[in-house]
DNA sequence: CTGAAAGCGCTAACAG
DNA sequence: CTGTTAGCGCTTTCAG
């Protein structure tokens, strides 16, 4: 491996001006420039992150927390789009991207532990709901960070309108002539489901359609099987008491269908249903769902994040919010 | 940030011996390795693994490449799970995980000078495909590396036992009674696409079974849209002249199966058909399909690699195979 | 069993 | 515009 020394005595300056070379500091003859850079080139020589590190205190790293519990971690195709697109991002701006979990070494060190181990520059922390008191060390501390999908009181976060996105599955719903729709909600501690669940219940407000809470159930993990469990204790306690259901997450929305068509339901025909997040299945079962435009969510979260690492002026809100849309598939039909 | 000559000075020991003491050095009196750790929690040191990596030349880092080409990155979520079972498994052995990309800071760095500009340990490489001449580079270097998919010749790679898991889904038609069994086979570049479609001609040879050229068609892409298109080709061409598909990918099987419904076919009535992965979407579709066991692929991936870093004897094969299990869900029925 | 000294590869003043 | 010097935080001989 080549060093600055290296390429110094081979180009006949000092290790300083190579430096500067590589640095493109600006007060350098252009031709001391391409002497040391094409010297460089000829020796392979390649900076080393580890030693810039050390001396300017800035690795150009930042950490990566996934919160593997509730199913939710980097495998999820949810946080797996998100994640590659802030990574992309990140990258283009210098920074790469190194996970950071609680039990490096099989040795139980906490986050903000490992954080500083690493010496990041920022993090970035997605969950769907609070990690808990595993992070609350990392959010009080003075660390650069983001959130995605669970904001922090007083940190930078960026979110769907999930809001919005409830109301979007409800006018849907509502356009296509039903006034009985039920709705799978998640489990409250989750920002993003209560959310969507706040929605739901301002739409009926809002168009005088009278709630029923006997047409609410709630699915506790984000799996399959809970929404599968949700549906059937609603049909069996709300049998022929609704028309549509808005699932607020694409499982359960799926799990939904399958358990309808199982139990001599047809959808659209008999009961319509709409669900949220526009995950990859959501496609081949034809769902109508809310879309959450993740590529953006990353692209957003990694700025801002890259904006408070370079201190520079942030012209964002804590509360980022990105729109959602609603996909029109063939879960759901008109009301005669 | 305290360093390791705070807690010198804060112990009455020299940095040395602190040093030794954090890498549990053997000869290290009993008391003197309390009294540091002691005075190291209460001062909040934690060390610093940019100096460690400095003077030791190891960064207990390992770079991950991933493909983006082919929807086959990160967030696919067959290679979201094998990436988050080997992220387990490295970090458990004291490795932290860096993503490398060839396009640091907008410059076009090679994935090799990023390995090296990192200093990784070691390279972790998932892509259905070659990366093509990208990382060729690192390929011929002498850089330890492990690759999934994809084995390059000379060096350690995990894969399915994709021929076997082929024969596993016709032993399964032909066990309902199909003899007219067609093939969505993939890209031949791709050797898993290769060995599935091997193992497709061989179990029809092995079973006296007719091999009708026209009963297959190739998806070019990963998509569904491919094999909404495949089959398309295939009902025109053979209508009738088959009972059941083999579809080498599970987005294929499933978009297979929309477009038989489409169309008037009943699946798995008068068609059925087995997929191969075991994708999420699989479960909800109610997909019978081939399953990679993701968590082993990356546990093992994660362990030979680990024996390259740690130069332990290595008691793998270059070529290492995970076996393939059928999951039988509702998409294939017998003939009567 | 503990400590002194040198050095990993690079950058940052400060001189020149 | 270029070079000298010191030092980032840690580990590693080698003495003691």
């Amino acid at each position: 491996m080549a060093t600055i020394y290296d390429v110094a005595a081979a180009s006949g300056f000092s290790p300083a001006t190579v430096s500067k070379a590589f640095n493109s500091y600006p007060g350098i003859n252009q031709k001391t420039f391409d002497k040391i850079m094409q010297t460089a080139k000829e020796i392979g020589y390649i900076p080393n992150s580890t030693a810039r590190a050390l001396t300017t205190k800035k690795s150009w790293l930042v950490g990566m927390l996934f919160s593997e519990e509730l199913f939710t971690g980097i495998k999820h195709p949810h946080f797996g789009e998100i994640f590659s697109s802030a990574q992309i991002h990140l990258g283009k701006a210098g920074y790469d991207v190194v996970f950071i979990n609680n039990a490096l070494g099989g040795e139980n060190i906490s986050y903000l532990e490992h954080c500083r181990y690493r010496g990041v520059d920022g993090v970035f922390m997605a969950a769907s709901a609070s990690f808990g008191k595993a992070v609350q060390c990392i959010v009080d501390s003075d660390v650069k960070m983001v959130s995605v999908e669970f904001p922090y009181p007083q940190k930078y976060s960026v979110l769907s309108e999930n809001y919005n996105g409830a109301m979007l599955a409800m006018e849907h719903l509502r356009s296509l002539g039903h006034r009985k729709i039920a709705c799978i909600s998640g489990p409250l501690f989750s920002p993003a489901a209560a959310e969507r669940y706040q929605g739901y219940r301002d739409f009926l407000s809002a168009h005088a359609m009278h709630f029923n809470p006997g047409l609410v159930v709630e699915a506790t993990e984000f799996t399959a099987a809970d929404g599968y469990d949700a549906v059937a204790k609603l049909v069996s306690v709300a049998k022929d008491k609704f028309t549509a259901i808005f699932a607020t997450y694409d499982d359960w929305a799926c799990a939904a269908i399958n358990y309808l068509r199982e139990n001599g339901y047809k959808v659209p025909e008999d009961i319509s249903v709409v669900g949220f997040d526009d995950l990859v299945h959501a496609e081949f079962a034809g769902l109508t769902t809310i879309r959450q435009d993740r590529e953006k969510i990353g692209c957003i979260a990694a700025d801002v994040l890259i904006a408070q690492m370079q201190d520079m002026a942030l012209d964002f809100p804590h509360d980022v919010r990105v729109p959602t849309s609603l996909v029109v598939r063939s879960s759901c039909s008109g009301i005669a």
